[in-house]
RNA sequence: CGGGGCGUAGCGCAGCCCGGUUAGCGCGUCUGCUUUGGGAGCAGAAGGUCGCCGGUUCAAAUCCGGCCGCCCCGACCA
């Protein structure tokens, strides 16, 4: 049995890696703490990448690419920002290298550079110096750009696609006349976020506000979607900084307004990463490797083609081509796996590893009969249906496995929030239970502290409105810990 | 950066303590035949600077010294 998965019951972690490499997803690089990401890793982030490129587009965000080197002395600008990201930048001091005189390579001292560079932890500062010569009056605002590109951050330990040094992701950077703007775009990316993780990763999440020890470096204001993982850890899917004027003053960028006054420039700053990868591959999956929302999956649809001798082949592959043509002009992904250099039962097994939904197997007796056999990932089940209105048939399954997937993922983030009143019970539920603890908290940062010194559990978000109403946190209360009183209950979990 | 573990065939490992012909095993790979509706079977074959550098020795994967790298657990983080 090649590439055999931990089951998630003995090692939760080893599970995530298993079902990483099984289902091809990644490998690790020669390099501590990279990964290559392999062509079904790709695929998936490109289906990812397409859906919210159009949804930055619909709401009129426009893509642009800023270089990869940044001067060392922009980062410096923002004090907070440079607290936060000095500590894990990747430097480039030298342009060439030269063999030293025992034949090795080094760099040559001649290339240093009259300044280092670092490379982009994070775009803000390379952005706001460009902002400030492409602003000058407030019909320049609003600027709605975004970028796809890759960040480096030295981490001191890292995970496939959880955390990786370099990561893919997309950054939005928008400039505005007005606080209020800036945050009604924050909050409006929020909600692109959200929408992207319910409707298509079919993962539901929570939308939040951070305390401010959790906030981005040089943020008014982060607003977050934090999902929650089978183990019962929470997991920050993506988030969306209010910056206010913090980099405009770093980088002098003001603008002329209408009353003919010169004011700083209002920001935000939005991302989501490869990380969604991993946060999918947490929801979903189960012992048997991948599970894949069919609204995301590379290939939708798998036929096989079963038969053992030739005349057999002809009239199998001649129905599978006609099938393969019909739920392709339906519009769905459809592969037809007809190598004969492997077996039925070994491709059977392969696209379940890697979560292809839906397994549409064909062999004489389909041939004979006018049916084929219909597998569904999610529930591993099977059924021998007729053939005719083949299409309709899978279109309403992957519709149904999409639904089915949220549902189940809801219903387990449910039962895995827990309101909680005492500290006793906070931490009696956070080590036998895990998942999402809603408890009073009285706003200072120095219980967030010591509640994290004390059990490792963190404040993931201040639920927004739309999450506040749905888990009732809007409530008065006492904080667990001091007694002191609180307005909100706010969620608690320990964190990826 | 602290604690632990590991570097031997493409991958996973044994051998090392106690030095001694040609360094083994499983998976994978290649060839052939039989198979093909849930990860095939049999037979044969290929594949190795034992992480690197140095030392001890008649002899080093094995002992000694140094170096390098990776993984896991913590602190930090999307």
């Amino acid at each position: 049995m090649a590439d055999a998965i931990t089951p998630r019951s003995v090692d939760y972690a080893q599970w995530y890696v298993d079902v990483v490499r099984a289902a091809k997803l990644a490998d690790y690089s020669p390099v501590r703490g990279c990964m290559i990401i392999r062509p079904n890793g790709y695929a998936l982030w490109e289906n990812m990448r397409a859906v919210l490129d159009r949804m930055f587009k619909e709401t009129g965000h426009e893509n642009v690419y800023f270089p990869l080197f940044i001067p060392e002395s922009f980062l410096a600008k923002e004090a907070e920002h440079v607290e936060g990201f000095a500590k894990e930048c990747a430097v480039v001091t030298h342009s060439r290298l030269k063999l030293d005189e025992n034949g090795r390579l080094i760099p040559d001292p001649d290339s240093k550079l009259e300044e280092n560079l670092i490379v982009r932890p994070t775009s803000e500062t390379i952005i706001w110096d460009t902002f400030s010569r492409w602003i000058q009056s407030w019909r320049d605002l609003p600027i709605l750009i975004n970028q796809w590109a890759n960040v480096v951050r030295w981490e001191m330990r890292t995970r496939l696609f959880l955390r990786t040094m370099e990561f893919l992701w997309q950054e939005g950077h928008t400039a505005h006349a007005t606080r209020e703007e800036a945050i009604e775009e924050a909050l409006r990316i929020l909600d692109i976020y959200t929408t992207f993780a319910e409707e298509y990763m079919a993962m539901p999440v929570i939308q939040g506000v951070k305390t401010p020890s959790e906030r981005f470096a040089g943020a008014v204001e982060t607003y977050c979607i934090e999902a929650l993982m089978q183990d019962g850890r929470a997991l920050q899917a993506g988030t969306s900084h209010f910056l206010g004027q913090n980099f405009a003053r770093a980088f002098d960028c003001k603008f002329q307004n209408q009353n003919n006054e010169l004011e700083y420039v209002w920001a935000t700053s939005w991302g989501v990463s490869t990380r969604l990868i991993g946060a999918l591959v947490m929801t979903h999956s189960d012992d048997q490797g991948l599970v894949l929302p069919p609204r995301l999956a590379p290939t939708q649809v798998v036929i096989i083609p079963i038969f053992r001798n030739d005349a057999e082949k002809s009239a199998v592959l001649e129905r599978a081509q006609a099938i393969e043509r019909e739920l392709k002009d339906a519009g769905f992904t459809v592969k037809l796996d007809a190598r004969e250099t492997y077996r039925p039962g070994w491709k059977f097994n392969e696209y379940e590893v890697q979560g292809v939904p839906v397994r549409v197997a064909i062999g004489p007796r389909d041939v004979a009969q006018g049916t084929v056999e219909l597998a569904r990932r999610d529930t591993r089940t099977k059924e021998t249906v007729s053939g005719t209105g083949l299409a309709e048939r899978v279109r309403a399954l992957l519709d149904d496995i999409q639904q089915t997937l949220l549902a189940r993922a809801r219903a387990f983030r449910d039962e895995m929030t827990t309101r909680v009143d005492s500290y006793e019970e906070f931490k009696e539920v956070l080590e036998e239970k895990g998942g999402f603890i809603l408890a009073h908290w009285d706003g200072t940062p120095e219980t967030e502290a010591r509640i994290k010194e004390e059990t490792k559990a963190t404040i993931r978000c201040i639920p927004l409105d739309r999450d506040a109403e749905a888990l009732g946190t809007r409530e008065e209360g006492c904080d667990m810990l001091t007694g002191k009183p609180s307005k909100q209950r706010v969620v608690f979990a320990k964190a990826y």
